[in-house]
DNA sequence: CTAATGTCTGTAGTTGATACAGGCTCAAGG
DNA sequence: CCTTGAGCCTGTATCAACTACAGACATTAG
């Protein structure tokens, strides 16, 4: 038994307990969004509650199509808790209006493929108004 | 003069005629979205009308969220003009389900993070309701 | 004891481009 | 004729955000 703490998870336990993929966890540590975790002396990462945490927070913010940049800005503000609330309003109505502009782009391409596939014979005839839109005809 | 046709594209024609990036002919080449040109003597690549129809079919379906995948089995449809209509329908329904799929998914995120943004004070307080939320308190 | 499961590392592949380095070529102006 | 600037060529690196695999080692249950 190398594991030192009681509530020690290994990496197979926190990918389990968060529903993250497991290279995805090994991945935030590269990348400095989670921490490098302590070690059992075979070298095995040893997670606790606090990565729990951390982690399924990092999950819920990319649920919600925060890029890792920005997760990373909302981590620290969360360490780092001076001026907290009017920080991390700023970056969330930055991106909420990134997700309207997406919505509004998606919408766009909606109408025009709807429209599109509506002028759809659907026969086996080699005119298509799909192919013909494209071709810009 | 190395140019053989009269109306012989260079690279940069090409692009300009179309407003797509320089690089982006190339890599559409590697990855067989475009054809390889013809060359001058010289090794230069030689476009024609051709190209800028096909690349132009290229970038509209691009704008309209096909995937290069996608547009490769467009394309191939209409290189090869049989029953057409009614595969071409068939991928344009596929890819507009999967359009309203984003839409639906960016409008719940819209929601949820709208209603949080709202629940904000804005002050200068280390209380955050984006950072409860993320938290899942 | 053995088989299954897990861990470690480094590296490659994914999508759709974009950028840069280092070298060659070409056309126009002086 | 020479220079300058624009353009061309190739190969390779970079980006986001993962995912997957290879090859070796460790642990655990039966």
């Amino acid at each position: 038994m190398d594991n030192i703490g009681v509530n020690a998870l290994r990496r197979v336990d926190l990918a389990r307990a968060t529903g993250c993929n497991l290279e995805t966890i090994r991945y935030y540590e590269t990348v400095g969004i989670m921490p490098d975790p302590p070690r059992t002396p075979k070298g095995y990462r040893s997670y606790d509650d606090t990565h729990v945490r951390r982690l399924k927070f990092v999950m819920r913010s990319r649920d919600l199509g925060f890029s890792l940049e920005e997760i990373r800005g909302l981590l620290g503000l969360v360490d780092d808790r001076t001026q907290t609330c009017a920080q991390v309003q700023t970056v969330a109505e930055a991106h909420l209006e990134d997700v309207k502009a997406k919505i509004a782009d998606l919408e766009r391409i909606e109408r025009v493929l709807s429209e599109t596939v509506a002028r759809c014979t659907g026969d086996a005839a080699p005119e298509c108004a799909v192919i013909d839109a494209l071709l810009g005809a």
